[in-house]
RNA sequence: GGAUCAGUGGUGUAGCGGUUAACAUGUCUCCCUGUCACGGAGAAGAUCGCGGGUUCGAUUCCCGUCUGAUCCGCCA
């Protein structure tokens, strides 16, 4: 028998084989022992089949959950099929079985439906992953991948492999540093992006390079963040950026066709930086339902309420029909919502019985309110949601943060549609209204619009930028840009940002250099994998499309990483572990 | 750095100032020939995260701490 090789897979197995002998290899995945007949749930990586073990086959070892058996049998119809299972309609009764390995009681239920908790998943990771919804996710995962293989091979891409261990550039996000042994004292860090090289692979000559390429943030982790995750990263040279952008779509039409069967509709939308952020509050808008943000500041700052007077910027949006699901408590929770966002606090206004309704009401004048319910179209059991302040930012993303939030709690969410969108047209620059200074709101490689070159000196913070995001159901997927190639360009660039020669000379001095030699205008973007996947397999957690994730500490709660390593390594490598201060 | 929520048999939860600490599932034993969330009978299994305080008495209330999840800051 163990001689005897596989000759389906589980779901192979169908009514057109009854009577066929077959052999099978797969983990118990549950057994209904009916006295003197058995039935065993067969699991393998393609799905389940019934086993039938009857009286006849008297010597049928024991098995139990997650003992991986083989076995040997004929397939037969059953009785009474089971619509839920792709084999319902069939089951193998069994001549040969034999236990290739028995297995402990395991500490979490191996089904899509699991009861552990993800703390117990993660230190079991090998038997979550057995789980068919997570091996479906990685299955996924895979096809993205050989898509962009396969696309951008077909496209004269090439793929180049670039340092993990490299030079440490502090800007942007904390790097992972390594440190050298052989250079005592001296460190590497693991790359944020294959940014500069990518760039400079142009400046190389190959004009149309990708990698699947793993890039290591050293930030606080989320529900859609990990420390170490993966881009399909991608650059090319003389392509402006219609042409790009084309090319992209063509690549995400290969991907959302082959892996998950959805057309999406080419070309893309593109939706202008400024429009998202003031109608949908955000950078990376879901468009899948409305409650667009409408400017309010002309109704509302002649009202009687002081703080409406003199404030800058007030916005809100309405909600249709949902008035009675705003009570005291639950404007209150808004409220707790608000102050995360920075926000002085949203304020609720319904129109119940053809009247306005709230606190702020009664500092309404009767034009205000007319207005309102004009701006709106107001109808019965509607609610305003509306926030004020003086920082633009503050609002437009506020307000952002609730509408998601109502969005998706209200179910306003048609999720079988995927909402696929570039946001283009970015500012160079994010000006940090706080403390007054510029930073890079993409990277400082990022190329100014040719008709705002001439601002650069005057109002930087006016200066646009040729950059461009992929927005999948209010997700960032991925984002780039055209890059700078002409070397003055990019030195007033470093200078805005308040870098001094001698700091560009030390952090980019190779990369400066390379612009002396003919430079070509080049473009790229990185789709950040994990997030694609996470958006094709509708899935609101990137450990459920990566294998071995980190927990929000950033630890692998299976290797136990990171972990103290000996006095001797530390040694070896010059570095002494300083005392925790215990005052501070 | 901050906020919120959670921590109770293997797993997931309930509970409450005094309990034999409950329920589901899993595990073990027995019964069962058509189950597919099989069913039936029984059994084992918990220092209620850790430390301190209040109290005659704390799993329960309070303080601290640790761990986890989610979010804000952060992520050029």
């Amino acid at each position: 028998m163990e001689k005897l090789e596989r000759t389906h897979y589980n779901n192979e197995i169908s009514l057109s084989m009854v009577g066929r002998h077959v052999i099978l290899i797969g983990r118990v995945s549950k057994k209904r022992d009916l006295g003197s007949i058995t039935f065993v749930d067969l699991r393998d990586k393609t799905g389940i089949v019934q086993l039938l073990i009857n009286h006849e086959f008297r010597n049928f070892p024991n098995v139990r959950n997650e003992y991986l058996i083989h076995v040997y049998g004929q397939v037969v119809k059953k009785e009474v099929p089971n619509k839920l299972l792709k084999t319902g309609e069939v089951e193998v009764e069994v001549h040969i079985l034999e236990i290739i390995n028995e297995s402990d009681t395991t500490p979490l239920i191996i089904d899509d439906k699991t009861d552990a908790s993800e703390e117990v998943r993660l230190k079991y990771r090998y038997l979550d992953l057995r789980r068919p919804c997570l091996q479906k996710n990685l299955m996924l995962r895979a096809k993205i991948v050989k898509c962009a293989h396969e696309y951008l091979d077909n496209n004269n891409f090439l793929e180049i492999e670039t340092p993990i261990l490299g030079a440490s550039t502090p800007e942007g996000a904390r790097e992972y540093l390594v440190p050298s042994r052989v250079n005592h004292g001296q460190f590497y860090a693991l790359p944020q992006s294959p940014q500069l090289f990518k760039q400079l692979l142009m400046i190389a000559g190959f004009e149309r390079y990708y990698q699947i390429a793993k890039c290591f943030r050293d930030e606080d982790l989320r529900a859609d963040r990990q420390p170490d995750f993966t881009q399909i990263d991608i650059e090319t040279s003389f392509l402006n950026q219609e042409q790009l952008l084309k090319m992209m779509e063509g690549l995400l039409e290969k991907i959302f066709k082959e892996t998950i069967n959805y057309d999406i509709k080419l070309p893309l939308r593109q939706m202008e930086y400024n429009d998202a952020v003031n109608i949908y509050g955000s950078d990376k808008p879901d468009t899948r339902f409305d409650l667009k943000l409408h400017d309010l500041t002309s109704i509302l700052s002649t009202s009687k309420f002081e703080y409406f007077n003199t404030v800058k910027y007030i916005k809100g949006f309405v909600v249709k029909n949902k008035a009675d699901v705003f009570t005291r408590k639950y404007v209150d929770n808004l409220s707790l919502l608000s102050k995360k966002y920075s926000m002085r606090n949203y304020f609720i206004i319904k129109y119940v019985n053809n009247e306005l309704e709230g606190s702020l009401v009664k500092s309404l004048t009767e034009e205000n309110k007319m207005d309102l319910i004009n701006e709106f179209h107001l109808l019965e059991n509607d609610v305003l949601c509306i926030a004020a302040s003086d920082i633009k930012y503050d609002v437009n993303f506020g307000l952002g943060a609730l509408r998601s939030q109502l969005g998706h709690e209200f179910r306003l969410i048609d999720i079988d549609v995927f909402d696929v969108l570039w946001v283009v047209h970015w500012p160079l620059f994010a000006y940090d209204e706080h403390t007054g200074t510029l930073a890079p709101e993409h990277h400082p490689f990022t190329r100014p619009c040719d008709e705002d070159l001439n601002k650069l000196d005057t109002n930087p913070r006016d200066v646009y930028a040729y950059c461009y995001d992929i927005i999948i159901n209010g997700y960032e997927a991925g984002g780039g840009s055209l890059r700078i190639y002409k070397k003055e360009v990019q030195n007033k660039v470093f200078n805005l940002l308040g870098f001094t020669d001698e700091d560009i000379k030390r952090k980019f001095g190779f990369f400066i250099d390379a612009f002396n030699y003919g430079t070509p205008p080049h473009a790229g973007i990185a789709f950040g994998l994990e997030r694609l996947t996470m958006c094709l397999a509708k899935t609101d957690n990137i450990k459920d499309v990566i294998a071995f994730p980190k927990n929000l500490k950033a630890r692998c709660p299976m290797t136990n990483a990171p972990s103290n390593v000996t006095d001797k390594q530390l040694e070896e490598l010059g570095i002494k572990i300083a005392e925790e201060s215990t005052n501070e």
